[in-house]
DNA sequence: CGATTTTTTGAATCATATCAACGTACGTGG
DNA sequence: CCACGTACGTTGATATGATTCAAAAAATCG
């Protein structure tokens, strides 16, 4: 069993958990291990597990019809990996999970995920918690992504998330803001030449 | 009561629901009618209520810094209005809602909601169901409004929801695009002659 | 090291924004 | 019912920001 404290909290801040349906959660999640480069799930494969991050981090992508990636957001330490679409509805998925750094996750299978989700009122309270959080984010996000300038959206994106740039390569963030790399390199110079 | 056929659908696809149950949900929600450009919620208000659409459509925006609109979505018929943070956490909502049109709502309030949530478990399920649907929607829309040019997003804006061109103003179609209403009559300028 | 990948730079081009002006439709009060 | 005023939508000219393509420079990895 991998070490995380943190993963550990997330299970206990369920209200009304008992000492047994903590247990059987901690049971239904399995350590893996994936090398830099590796993916978690590809396009088209049906998601079958979703994993939590203890270490490493992961791009969500989608390969666009141009053949540009776009990338929808990065899991570092603490957030989750898995297509919800394609796991909840068993239907393939249109997205890729790759690691970009060598990763540890604990990963639960369908199986275990439908078992406690029918047994535990805790372990739904806590997905329901996940998918809710992903939500207002992604709502807090949209309104923004729409209207701001690439230059804006870069230096939005080093507020909120300033390991991105920090642990993901250039041409991922450039493919994150929806910019292509050369634009990114422009605005980090100009941005540099100002301070 | 107002009458609508799809908001009973809607109640009753939860599975479980008894009778009593679903007596009470429907008499938690209320009729509220609002005039074309009243507001639901303002910005810095705290939403005290969610509302069903029963008829009419509404705008759901942030005013950005710039002073500029950024639309994030139209709600018509049979979709919901109201701020999830906001109801949610009790802080002061960062959006408005406008009516578009004439409208009638069924709302229901946060003592009602908190209520049923603690009470139905139908009830829960109706309201994670209608979150993660949204979520969904909301990550499969991400990459493309992220890489696509103003053009392709008109174009698949008239696929996926042709009804806002009809019943909403151009420029409000813009800044849900996020580009200038003038772009948006060159667009469509450009695709009638092409026809 | 050497090879490959990643990032930067330059020049030309394209898409969209901006600003200003004009047309058109709509609703209201006379 | 008409005229007027206000909203909305369109058009044109120009400016700006971002892309594209090509190539060089820098960083990384075995």
């Amino acid at each position: 069993m991998i070490e995380s404290q943190s993963f550990l909290n997330f299970i206990r801040s369920a209200p009304g958990m008992t000492v047994q349906e903590e247990e059987e959660i901690l049971d239904s999640f399995k350590a893996v291990a994936l090398k830099s480069k590796e993916y978690f799930l590809r396009e088209g494969e049906i998601c079958k597990q979703i994993g939590y991050v203890v270490k490493g981090c992961f791009s969500y992508f989608q390969l666009l019809d141009s053949g540009r990636k776009s990338i929808l957001e990065f899991a570092f330490e603490d957030w989750w990996v898995g297509d919800l679409p394609s796991f909840l509805n068993k239907k393939p998925s249109g997205a890729f999970f790759q690691a970009l750094e060598d990763a540890e996750l604990l990963c639960i299978s369908r199986n275990a995920f439908e078992r406690m989700m029918a047994a535990s009122a805790a372990f739904r309270y806590l997905f329901h918690l996940k998918t809710q959080t992903a939500y207002l984010k992604s709502l807090e996000r949209s309104p923004k992504d729409k209207a701001e300038s690439a230059e804006e959206k870069y230096l939005r994106m080093l507020k909120d998330y300033p390991q991105i740039i920090q642990r993901v390569p250039h041409y991922d963030v450039a493919a994150y803001l929806g910019i292509t790399p050369e634009s990114l390199s422009r605005i980090r110079k100009k941005i540099a030449k100002a301070r």
